[in-house]
DNA sequence: GTCTATAAGCCGATAGAC
DNA sequence: GTCTATCGGCTTATAGAC
């Protein structure tokens, strides 16, 4: 029964083992397609590190692109989020600092499906649909057009909106990415709560005074 | 005669067709896998769009593998030389903008092999040397030396050189990785000369106001 | 030195037993 | 629903004619 659901009247397998097995394979599918991009990571590899068959990845996901795509998706919901506290009539330096927050968290916690993401893109997004393209590409002109706003009406210096957005995107996208170089200059094994947080401060740091107006002679 | 040089008295074929050939190979080879990444590459691709038989490419280059390091590790020196105004005793603010320029310079006049280079990165390096690694952290860590010194001194705010590096470098290198990102949002197909300048000063104003110590009530 | 034609091996995908 | 055993296609790499 445990491992059963009734509903409708037909019997259902809801299993805990699917539920788990398809966990499994996405963890470790994401941390293959992290490590070795998509073209050079095997299924049966994937398969080997969740601890399952290789059909298995395929009953469960199709296709080797199928999982690829799941794991690739699982980081767009995250990243439209952190775009939301961009509103013209909110204070620049709160908005871009929870922005900046919110990009190194994702870099914290969603490392792999990050660096897929990151991947993805950097190779012509082939993989990702021109709907969600266009979503992001939509969420992002909305962001530069708020910091336009802001520059109009001289709540910050008149910094170019595109090339301030791009900065701070590489500089949190980029503990995911270069983890290996971050790790192998810094001497850690793995970065810590507080190397997270330093990151953090010095990129509001850089952004938020970058914003500052200049100060005129007084 | 003018195909060929003598040299120690033994015929020695300085072929420019031979010449010309590696060089066009090596131009479509850095084109495809900055384009698809070393895994996804095929070497028949890589030998249609240098306009040559694909044995060609086998027979200057041995193997896939050593044709993508020789593609790789072209532009280790470029980003070596880019490190050289790096010395504590320069002026803060000459060193980090010149080094700005120079990466940002790198992303623009070498694309491709940058991206290769930081695709390789992001896979931990599988085809680096250890010798060129070690060359490259070294160089990281005198450059971030370097900051520290400056930090001592007094001659910059105590921010932390190591996420101070780390931001320089991804919001320089973004140039060329996420070419596609920044075209798709900036509607241009491709940037420009002035493009490139507006970066490079956005990212100094960032760096250099970021780097200011702080001022006291004064 | 150049290129056609082919070998060898790897990997995504599945048929079919359990 | 699960997994062993295998196919078929694709890609690197080369043998050998020119």
């Amino acid at each position: 029964m445990r491992n059963r659901q009734y509903r409708q009247g037909i019997t259902c397998f809801m299993s805990t083992i699917r539920e788990r097995n398809k966990e499994l394979i996405l963890r470790a599918a994401s941390e293959e397609f992290a490590d070795k991009g998509f073209a050079a990571t095997k299924t049966s590899d994937i398969a080997a590190k969740a601890g399952l068959p290789k059909p298995n990845v395929y009953y469960y996901f199709k296709s080797k692109e199928n999982l690829y795509r799941e794991v690739l998706e699982s980081i767009i919901e995250p990243i439209l989020q952190a775009s939301t506290p961009f509103n013209a009539d909110g204070e620049p330096s709160e908005v871009l600092g929870g922005y900046i927050r919110s990009k190194i968290h994702i870099s914290r916690d969603l490392p792999f499906a990050s660096k897929v993401f990151a991947s993805e893109i950097m190779h012509g997004a082939p993989h990702l649909s021109a709907d969600l393209v266009e979503q992001l590409n939509g969420q992002a002109r909305h962001n530069i057009d708020c910091i336009q706003t802001w520059i109009d009406r001289g709540q910050i210096a008149p910094i170019d909106p595109h090339h301030l957005m791009f900065s701070i995107w590489a500089a949190t996208q980029t503990y995911a990415d270069f983890d290996w170089q971050i790790t192998a200059i810094t001497g850690k094994a793995k970065l810590d709560e507080e190397d997270y947080e330093a990151a953090a401060q010095t990129i509001i740091r850089l952004v938020l005074k970058g914003c500052e107006p200049d100060r005129r002679a007084e």
